[in-house]
DNA sequence: CACTCCCGCCAATTA
DNA sequence: TAATTGGCGGGAGTG
């Protein structure tokens, strides 16, 4: 604010302008300044900043971030005000940021402005996720803080946490050397088995999380003590000079991020509450539990939060419990560490720049090629063999027979599903009770930690990825609106079951030879395209992306990421193969958690009920709304994990129909569109039916888009464009289906203004690319589900799958959508094809669908990103990405 | 009022 | 001794 009002007021004075300046200085007199890189002080005085330099770079970094949180607000008005906030705000949105955009910012550093999180994305927006492996950069703290603009404490307390996970690592005072994501997942996987055995006697014997947490303190007090620190230390040390770091005593900050992310890792529902984490984390590190002491802790883990958020890893979100709300927070980074980094580059070359993006793309890849993929943790990239044992399972059950070899995949997924189910139900059998209980404790409809639990503790690959999505229903997503409906979830069960086993009334089922899944649960369906290797895996991811990045950061496209991370990382030669490994693996999981948690979801008791009470909890699943927020922000993918979750949730509460919100399911949409777009191949699609408050909108995504990206250079604009269609549910009325491929136009309905500006914003390329808006409808089938009443007659929604099934699975088999039915893009159905066997590898393939989604999230986003890249030396994609990242957010 | 968490004092550590 | 690190908690901004 000072330097702000510097440069305002006097310009320059070379003195320092006010006393308060070197009040903060502290002793930095001038003299010093020379000598040391100089504090943050120095550089005010030089005026070098004047408004506009700062402005300038906090704009180009934050900018985005600005305009994205601007939006959030405007998406909330438009909420309830639709109309109004939309036009205005988004004139004014525009000019600002065409000319003005920073005098404002600049006036108004709000406090926002100057958040930790955001400081961190600037920071990283620095440097590559994956920096070339010769490239090391090492970073100045004092250069960093100046360029940033704060004063270095802050710094400290990013590299901190970043060192705890390797990103970075001190090579010197004042210097650190940027390690980039390329680690992360090993860092990630140590960490976990730090975490497990530390915490993982708690967590195993514990089905409830809330009760393991709870106990975590007790336990931790007597196990943790003595070697935790250690371990994790040793960990961080390893890469970089450890010397140097070693040598201060256990930074507490570091530490505490270690073990805050080991919380997460080992924490079945991946949701950690602040207040948990403090008491666990201090009865680590010690006895006394002092109020205050909490307090500080708590205080601590907001900051280490807001780095692990920047970096794409936890997003916010509320756990409702018997008192209220907790702030909690949900780890959405890469659940399942491949052993080998290495496989995973191959696979994918495309790495997430983006902190938020990783899960993306490269799982995809993987999953395709391996099938089940991601379900299965380590095997996933290698193992055949999980994969088969799915199946074998599966065959068993009716489903399987039909798919084929693409099929296999969905088949693949869909056994999985089933075994998911069947282990869950049958470890529901004596879970169910945890589950209940801990539904119960949740009190409320909100939290619902029980999914997690669902899956199963022991090794079942899939158990964990379920798991993890599991929890997704329980958490609330930041956005108000999520409450999920509980009904839906039946769904999900259902094509495991269903799909499988069958069963069931229909419920999910799948289409025959169809690579398409078909929730019947009422609201929401899930159709999926191709079902190759990659549908499976895409299909989950698309869930998964949905919810987990929607926007976000990743704008990189988390899910979607590995298409355009690919690309992305083609063209940007830093990254291409490392850094999508992570990524990959970050998608892979959450992936297969998504569509875990659709299928696992329903307990086999619920499902049907779900599906009987249509009121309760299904309506609700429409609503799933997204999180608008900020693309970029986190919130957003877990809301479209939400959806994904939701219906889970709605089978199990029932009651809490409560959740549904109208408005949000737009935002949803939106993300869901960017994560649909992501994924190219398959067409997936979700449908959602509209709730009662949804009333109106339908909401049909396209799990795949992005066909276009992946094939098609120039379908870059595809890429981007936004499978999910919003359609008023009077209009769907007439129509069976409505899908626009881009997610604009049509759609955004109104409502959304201002969502759909944003969105329109980002897709708005790719909906011209893709501009006919497809749809998907074809058939009945969809009608009847999206008719706008439908009830949740169980029954009837399966149908409509089948319906669908047929038409699509053949367009989808072929190449996922070439049928009419499916999708609307053009450009994704088209080209997706699959590529099943190469898809995933062509490092090639992508980079154009990387540029071109970087592209045009740039270009909608913020062309200024663009401009500030050119401080990024290095490599200009990587610092594109993260631009792109942040910008996407911004415009979502 | 509760939740967040910025700010920067000041101590520990290092150079 | 000066500078670098980073623990810590008051208290302000937000909703």
């Amino acid at each position: 604010e000072n330097i702000f009002d510097r440069s305002k007021m006097a310009p320059k004075t070379p003195i320092k302008n006010e006393p308060i300046d070197l009040s903060k200085q502290k002793g930095c007199t001038p003299e010093r300044n020379p000598i040391t890189p100089v504090k943050i002080t120095d550089r005010p005085q030089p005026d070098p900043w004047t408004p506009t330099a700062n402005l300038k770079i906090l704009v180009s970094a934050a900018s985005p971030d600005m305009r994205d949180r601007e939006k959030k607000k405007e998406l909330f008005r438009p909420i309830e005000n639709s109309e109004q906030s939309d036009t205005p705000d988004s004139l004014q949105y525009d000019i600002v940021d065409d000319s003005t955009v920073d005098e404002f910012e600049k006036q108004r550093p709000s406090r926002k402005q100057k958040s930790l999180g955001l400081l961190c994305q600037k920071f990283l927006a620095r440097y590559p996720n994956y920096p070339m492996s010769t490239e090391k950069s090492t970073i100045s703290l004092d250069e960093v803080a100046s360029i940033l603009g704060v004063e270095r404490r802050r710094i400290y307390d990013i590299v901190n946490v970043l060192e705890s996970l390797h990103l970075v690592s001190r090579v010197a005072k004042n210097q650190y050397c940027w390690h980039g994501r390329h680690n992360l997942s090993q860092t990630l996987k140590m960490l976990q088995e730090a975490g497990e055995l530390q915490y993982g006697e708690l967590m195993t014997s514990q089905h409830k999380d809330q009760d393991l947490e709870y106990k975590f303190g007790e336990r931790k007090k007597e196990t943790i003590p003595d070697s935790q620190d250690r371990p994790l230390l040793d960990f961080s040390e390893p890469d970089c000079s450890s010397a140097s770091a070693n040598s201060r005593k256990d930074k507490s900050l570091r530490i505490m991020s270690q073990k805050f992310v080991m919380l997460f890792l080992v924490s079945k529902t991946k949701i950690v509450t602040l207040d948990i984490a403090a008491k666990i984390l201090i009865e680590e590190t010690q006895d006394t539990v002092d109020h205050s002491k909490f307090k500080t802790k708590v205080r601590r883990l907001y900051d280490i939060a807001n780095v692990l958020t920047s970096l794409g890893l936890i997003k916010k979100v509320h756990v409702t419990e018997e008192r209220g709300r907790k702030p909690a927070f949900k780890w959405i980074g890469p659940v399942e560490f491949p052993e080998k980094t290495d496989e995973l580059r191959g696979y994918s070359p495309t790495s997430d720049p983006l902190p938020g993006t990783q899960r993306g793309a490269s799982v995809q890849y993987q999953s395709s090629a391996s099938g089940k993929q991601s379900f299965t943790r380590h095997a996933s990239f290698n193992s055949a063999q999980p994969c088969e044992a799915t199946r074998r399972k599966v065959s068993s059950e009716p489903n399987s027979p039909h798919q084929e070899k693409q099929d296999g995949n969905c088949s693949k997924m869909i056994n999985l599903a089933a075994v998911c189910r069947q282990k869950i139900e049958e470890d529901t059998g004596n879970k169910a009770c945890d589950t209940e209980a801990i539904l119960n404790s949740a009190k409320n409809s909100n939290i619902t930690l029980p999914l997690s639990l669902l899956p199963v503790p022991g090794d079942s690959d899939f158990c964990v990825n379920p798991l993890p999505q599991a929890v997704f229903p329980v958490v609330q997503a930041d956005v108000p609106s999520f409450s999920l409906p509980v009904g839906i979830s039946s769904q999900a069960s259902h094509p495991s079951t269903p799909a499988a086993s069958k069963t069931e009334n229909g419920k999910p089922t799948l289409v025959p030879n169809q690579p398409f899944l078909c929730f019947p649960s009422s609201s929401l369906f899930m159709l999926c395209g191709g079902l190759q290797e990659n549908n499976l895996s895409e299909l989950l991811p698309t869930a998964g992306e949905l919810g987990n990045r929607s926007a976000e950061a990743q704008a990189a496209g988390p899910p979607p990421v590995c298409q355009k991370r690919s690309s992305h990382e083609c063209s940007s030669p830093s990254a291409p193969g490392d850094d999508e490994e992570p990524a990959v693996k970050k998608q892979m999981l959450e992936h297969s958690f998504l569509p875990l948690s659709l299928v696992v979801p329903k307990k086999p008791s619920e499902s049907p009920k779900a599906d009987s009470s249509p009121g309760s909890g299904c309506s609700a699943a429409v609503h799933l709304e997204v999180d608008r927020f900020d693309p970029a922000s986190p919130a957003a993918p877990e809301a479209a994990n939400k959806e994904s979750i939701k219906p889970l949730d709605c089978q199990k509460q029932e009651k809490q129909s409560e959740n549904k919100d109208p408005d949000e399911p737009p935002p949803g949409n939106e993300h869901i569109s960017k994560e649909n777009a992501n994924q190219p191949f398959q067409p997936q699609y979700l449908y959602v039916q509209p709730t009662a408050g949804l009333s109106s909108f339908n909401f049909l995504f396209s799990a795949n888009q992005a066909p276009g990206a992946i094939s098609l250079a120039a379908n870059q604009m595809p890429s981007l464009s936004v499978p999910c269609v919003m359609v008023p549910s009077a209009a769907l009325a007439s129509f069976p289906l409505v899908c626009s491929p881009s997610f604009t136009s049509p759609l955004s309905p109104a409502p959304d203004g201002s969502f759909s500006a944003a969105a329109s914003t980002n897709f708005s390329v790719s909906s011209l690319a893709s501009t006919p808006p497809v749809f998907i409808s074809t058939t009945a089938v969809v009608t009847p589900k999206v008719s706008p009443a439908p009830l949740v007659d169980p029954q009837q929604p399966p149908h409509p799958p089948l319906h669908l099934s047929p038409v699509l699975t053949r367009s989808c088999s072929a190449v996922k959508l070439d049928s009419p039915v499916c999708m609307g893009h053009p450009v994704t159905l088209l080209k997706l094809q699959q590529p099943s066997s190469a898809p995933l590898t062509p490092k090639s393939i992508r980079p154009a669908h990387h540029e071109a989604f970087f592209k045009t999230p740039g270009s909608l986003g913020d062309p200024v990103a663009w401009k500030k890249n050119e401080g990024n030396q290095i490599r200009n994609a990587s610092s594109v990405q993260r631009r792109l990242e942040i910008s996407s957010t911004s415009p979502d």
